[in-house]
DNA sequence: GACTTTGTTCTCAAATATGAGAACATTTAA
DNA sequence: TTAAATGTTCTCATATTTGAGAACAAAGTC
């Protein structure tokens, strides 16, 4: 979550959504990683601030530096490990869950259960 | 998922539960990791079952080997990454959803939303 | 039996994430 | 203004994951 650009990091997603979801199937597929990496990142900043942290506090929990958990609440990084998300689901209380969820075939946009 | 072990892959988490879950915090921790590890595995599993597909199809359709596939759903694998979990749902018209669960604090087992 | 398919394990090089310190910008507090 | 706290970016060495091929075991097919 960069600091100045006032938080509205979906940005990003819609510029690629213009950009390519006319019929581009690989590109599609970037997308979607990029949407998760996206929703990953301000899942980890939203659960540090309802925590009351700052990064160097939550780095020092999990066990790492300030600049590594500023790389992990960038909307772009696309590295995030599941060894990682543990690691600081622990710290903050809470456990990873990862869910397989099926897409839309036919027409629409809205993904099923 | 092993072949010959009869699919029933809860064994290491119980054995390390008999084992650990006497009050030690820090094993509690790994216990959390091996048991989200493992079931991504089995998630991976099952999915590809799902689908009707050998190890090598699915590699095949992913961009890699058949020996990775069989190393992601080795229920001690701890070396998952968002990105392979994107690229294996993308292949199956899945996408990847993540949760931080907050855990129980006081007395019980039980996980709440 | 021989053949095929499938899953598994081992190895290694290549790619990628992590840990960490430094420097800088911005905000807040004194 | 000065100082402290915070977030960000850069860099690098280290650790880890990935890609891949080989070899093997087990099960099914012919």
């Amino acid at each position: 979550m960069k600091k100045t650009k006032s938080v509205k990091s979906s940005d990003a997603i819609d510029i690629l959504h213009r950009r390519y979801v006319r019929d581009d199937a690989k590109k599609l597929a970037e997308l979607e990683a990029v949407r998760a990496d996206n929703a990953v990142a301000r899942k980890i900043y939203d659960l540090r601030m309802k925590a009351g942290l700052s990064q160097r506090d939550l780095a020092k929990r999990v066990g790492t530096s300030a600049s590594a958990i500023c790389r992990l609440e960038d909307a772009d990084y696309e590295g995030h490990s599941l060894a990682m998300l543990n690691r600081i689901a622990e710290v903050l209380d809470r456990r990873v869950e990862i869910r397989f969820i099926m897409k839309r075939h036919g027409s629409g946009h809205l993904a099923i259960a």
